[in-house]
DNA sequence: CGGGCTCCGGAAAACGTATTCCGCAGTTTG
DNA sequence: CAAACTGCGGAATACGTTTTCCGGAGCCCG
């Protein structure tokens, strides 16, 4: 009694009276039919019970599981718990279960994960937030997901371009443009940029897209800060810009939210009052950008979306469509009109 | 070749000349040895095809997953994927796989969850944060659960106190009585205090610390004010005070941390400007906490651990053991001390 | 030199389910 | 009325792995 195993279709077809092929008709509506009156006393038998199908005979069974993988940098980073949330609703809509593995930030576990993850035979791998180029565990990644693909499995890649999979993008280039321009409408017209190291693809394509737009109007080359792609990585960069005195700089670009926000502390805390003494903007809108004061001028970059889009395109019958999501400005107390000088 | 399915054991076999038998012993360290030359042709044969293990069919023949079933409320909610970001990094090392699933808030959907999790067949169930009281659904609940650990699973409670099972709290009474001595300390004797609606254990337990503390101190009785247990809920809340006028009131204690960060941006719109016209002091210290400004006094609640301890209940032999997570206090900016009236 | 031992390989059973195939009854059709 | 067909239950097989059991080979010891 202590340790009774849970029940198995043998004993519901035993209590029910009938075969086990029968017992398993009934419950999983299959292609055959059996009679009604059976079919009510297996689902009684079943209900008294508390009979549950084990799912991993059913996967060995039929051949397939009902399970999705997600790969992510780090659960708690509200970036990435977003795009979470926007997969899990789109799995649990489609009756599917996902399993989730942390990589941390590091390509060779994110390796190992995916290695091992096959042996889940999962009908959908998505991976978000492998940003981290020029690694040499790219291309076994890469081939490691391609067998994958060639036993019937189904690739979906968020926020990495390149990858001969699905994926699903956000317009970092265009974004930042965009940005750019509202700044620059708003009489902003001398820069810095923090930003990551170049191998973080996101990082990147939000720079660029800023610079170029900066350049198409003319207007002075920016600032550029490398740091990391943290909240102390901006607090960092900005500590560093007062330090070796900014009065040319009139807004500061952060390439994400949470650097953006270490940065407006770390103005404050050297006197120089954002919003009032130096713009600053961010990037991904995330939801304490309304909070913070100033209230943060940001790209809003749809994450949950983009969870949502890429289980779309997992169960979709394309196999390497590429779906690129738009990303919107939103103007707020951080970056005020600036009277024209 | 386009749908080839992955190799079996039977394919490494074959390609190292040896049984199916042989193959499994010398890839997973069985009890039994095989001889070293064979064990090696073995590995290399299964590197070869890029073998890995169909998991569901390890776990039929074992008789056991290493499966972790973790069921949250919402995975985007910081509160939420801080545990979940300690539950999978605790799994990860156990080497045990973790499977998400979000109950949305809704008891029913939560034992809906429970009841198809079983079919997994998983070490170990995790429930957290299923905080609504109350409801009919909860005896269910508790019998599913019971039913699943006579079969041999292990339960663990997170922030769910009085059921039968394992489970790991947050002291969120003694947390908010020694806020509240801290900020009598500190020179505010009236306070008004932004509760969630009392089927909510976790805000009824903060209040009531809250509020033990404060009559101990024979200060008056705190103005109570009951609201959504979310940001929009603080921000109404102070918007409900402002109005009937609150000059009696010298500091708000919000239940939470996003309550007290919206109810913040409502005193700042009504004019009120929160750490010189009012102190604010929420409860979990979320990590933007920092950055708000004023910075918000908090009671800083170690979610992450909280997961991680999760899984060592889980993982240990006592049957139903607790664990209460201290809770602690840190002053900030939004509660300075107040001169002597 | 024979009996018992250890070491190890392979055949086969087992896990819990889905499904194919067979057969039986009842019904339709020519 | 025979033949073909339909509807449905059950036995058996399959899925990919682990594990038990059997047996052969080599060894030690008396």
């Amino acid at each position: 009694m202590a340790h009774s195993s849970p029940p198995t279709l043998h004993d519901v077809a035993r209590e029910a009276g009938v075969s086990i092929a029968t017992a398993s008709r009934a419950l999983n509506g299959s292609a055959r039919n059996v009679r009604s009156e059976n079919a009510s006393r297996v689902r009684a038998a079943a209900a008294k019970l508390g009979y549950e199908p084990h799912l991993s005979a059913q996967a060995i069974a039929k051949g397939s599981t009902r399970t999705v993988a997600l790969v992510i940098r780090d659960v708690a980073d509200p970036y990435f718990s977003s795009i979470a949330a926007g997969v899990t609703q789109a799995a649990e809509a489609a009756q599917l279960i996902v399993t989730m593995a942390v990589a941390d930030g590091s390509p060779e576990r994110e390796l190992e994960i995916v290695r091992t993850l096959r042996g889940q035979r999962p009908r959908v791998i998505i991976v978000a937030g492998s940003r981290i180029e020029g690694t040499g565990t790219r291309d076994s990644l890469t081939e490691e997901l391609a067998e994958y693909r060639t036993a019937g499995g189904r690739v979906v890649m968020i926020s990495q371009r390149d990858l001969p999979f699905s994926t699903v993008t956000v317009d970092n280039h265009g974004g930042a443009e965009r940005l750019a321009r509202a700044l620059l409408d708003a009489g902003y017209r001398r820069f810095a940029v923090f930003h990551a190291p170049a191998e973080i693809r996101t990082s990147r394509d939000r720079h660029a897209g800023f610079l170029s737009a900066v350049r198409a109007a003319g207007a002075p080359e920016p600032v550029a800060i490398e740091t990391g792609f943290t909240r102390a990585g901006g607090h960092d960069a900005a500590r560093r810009l007062v330090e070796r005195g900014f009065d040319d700089v009139e807004a500061v670009f952060a390439v994400n939210d949470v650097m953006a926000i270490g940065a407006m502390t770390a103005f404050r805390d050297a006197g120089v009052v954002p919003g009032r003494d130096i713009g600053v903007a961010g990037f991904d809108d995330i939801g304490s950008a309304v909070d913070v004061v100033p209230a943060l001028t940001s790209v809003a970059v749809p994450l949950r979306e983009a969870g949502l889009t890429a289980m779309r395109l997992a169960l979709s019958d394309e196999d390497s469509a590429s779906v690129c999501l738009p990303a919107d400005v939103v103007l707020r107390e951080s970056t005020p009109p600036r009277p024209p000088a």
